[in-house]
DNA sequence: TTGTAAGCGTTATCAA
DNA sequence: TTGATAACGCTTACAA
């Protein structure tokens, strides 16, 4: 493949005077620019990435980690990450972490070493201190999808209370008072942090909790499925449930479906994240919306900002979820 | 950041020392290797990856162009590429092609630039002639989801024509004989192929194919339910439904559910994919499979084969779709 | 406006 | 087994 040191030959000038029209930094005279151009093109000439990278100390590409890089959920981050950059002439390097501190943390170190310009990391398996510990160097770093209180600036993240509440409150509003709870995966903070919501509603309705009508799930169908299942068998009655995520609400109407029971006529459901499968379900579900594809944006923004490439005045770095209502719930 | 001349300097040794116990490539004596690992570790020495790109000409990276990075269906793809290349200290640059020829040769381009190792492209906005052209060059191109004849022995791909084959052929032993076809996208070959594989199905079982019994569609839900309504708005009566994909297949679903028409009972209906949807439609959808994980693995493979660093000894390229039985179609 | 030449941080060749 | 040192291909002072 052709080099600098080929297209100044062919075009009879300075590797340096190459480099100047390439890079439109200083003012070259038309002609040799002109005969610049036409080696380039007669050679296909490509500068080297390396070289070139080696030389200013930019890697123009960001580094992303994702907990699964197909995937509904975050999918649309890096959808939104790569609607950004490919304005800057960046790249993405992905990598995913499997939702396990120990593969996300190999995945950063690969990352770090390929000397990313910033990176971008939506982690679930690692502690907010490790986050942090990542998060301390001299590359930029923005976390996407978590709020680490260490980092106040650089999160991107969805209020998960607040979809919590918004989804309970929904059913509140609609008349319905013995409300369950499908919970996510014990010890990840958005299943806490949406069950947190849950409670709230509950009580700003003046609605005592009932530990009886929660089940734990872990964010996947079969367990939605056992955990109505439980809720079912136990002596409580509910007329709704509240899922931490769409894949558990789908769980959730099979187990209601296989007990006999009607969606909505006789229990409403509602989910999270507006996946794809929202959509699909029948009845369709009421759910709350991640604006995915918004925050990756937020996020590489962020992070094209902190490169100074981006002067974004002002990037939202909470957003708030939205109720997203459907079929699957209805008035008592 | 710490150089190698830094370490060198710590450890009181050559900077070709500091590489060699580094790349373990030549012999050094413990004490030496000793020191430099302590000098490492103590600086926190990660080797410029550019640096060592530039003189090895290695870039430890593979390019990948798909047609959306957050879709249920390329996402597998990616996994796949991923799950074999992590192996080798290798990462993953993406770039969504989006379905059009003039982005995906930007992407093309970009990622050539990147000097990346190898290239694994999953166009369909491109033409075989440019796919062709793509190919041609000193990086070794692997092309999956597709099969490019002038490249036969470097395309992973799914033998679509079975797959339609496969669907129809499972209506007609159930009884069908009337059978609808929701057609893709005109003029992309993964729709004339599955088209193809239902006109062969219908032949070989000695019934006549019928014009009006296919409708265009686009591959999305909404086109399919406009064709099916089309469908049912002729003179044909029909007793099945193949769709092009799982998305025009659930509004086949919608279409014959509007007009008063139950799923299998009135008619029964098949899908292609196996996306996700097809598990949570009501009823769930039989539908054909891609093994698009095990493809994009496959493509990994051959990629990293030409690149003599992994020589498993056969690469399958052409993979075989799989019907997957559910509710939505029923014997005659 | 242009050219010369010194980096950038590695690896690899060649002697020793 | 080790160390100098010349690449690798580009950018960027510095001079002209």
């Amino acid at each position: 493949m052709a080099t600098i040191r080929d297209v100044s030959l062919l075009a009879k000038v300075s590797t340096a005077t190459v480099s100047r029209v390439l890079n439109g930094s200083v003012p070259v005279s038309p002609e040799r620019r002109e005969a610049v151009m036409a080696a380039v093109a007669q050679l296909d000439f490509r500068p080297n990435a390396f070289a070139r990278s080696l030389a200013t100390n930019r890697a123009h590409g960001i580094g992303v980690v994702v907990s699964e890089v197909s995937s509904g959920v975050y999918g649309g981050i890096l959808q939104g990450i790569e609607s950004v950059i490919e304005g800057h002439a960046m790249h993405m390097l992905v990598s995913s972490g499997h939702h396990q501190a120990a593969i996300e943390r190999r995945a950063y170190d690969f990352l770090r070493q390929r000397r990313c310009d910033a990176l971008i990391l939506q982690l679930d398996g690692a502690s907010d201190d490790e986050v942090a510990a990542f998060a301390d160097t001299d590359v930029p770093v923005v976390v996407v999808g978590r709020s680490v209180p260490a980092l106040p600036d650089r999160c991107i993240y969805l209020d998960n209370v607040a979809g919590g509440y918004l989804a309970t409150r929904h059913l509140i509003e609609r008349g319905h008072r013995a409300i369950a709870h499908v919970a996510g995966l014990a010890g990840v903070a958005d299943a806490r942090d949406r069950h947190t919501g849950y409670r709230q509603a509950l009580e700003e309705a003046g609605i005592d909790y009932d530990e009886a009508l929660v089940a734990d799930g872990d964010f996947m169908e079969d367990a939605g499925q056992r955990a109505t299942q439980s809720l079912l068998d136990r002596e409580r009655a509910f007329t709704a449930v509240f899922a931490a995520n769409d894949q558990s609400a789908a769980g959730a109407m099979r187990a209601l479906r296989e007990a006999g029971l009607i969606v909505p006529d006789d229990v409403s459901v509602v989910g999270y994240d507006d996946t794809l499968l929202a959509h699909y379900l029948v009845p369709s579900l009421t759910t709350v919306r991640q604006p995915l594809q918004e925050m990756g944006q937020a996020a590489a923004w962020l992070a094209l900002a902190r490169l100074g490439l981006d002067a974004r005045k002002e990037v939202n770095l909470r957003f708030e979820p939205v109720l997203v209502e459907r079929e699957s719930v209805a008035a008592l």
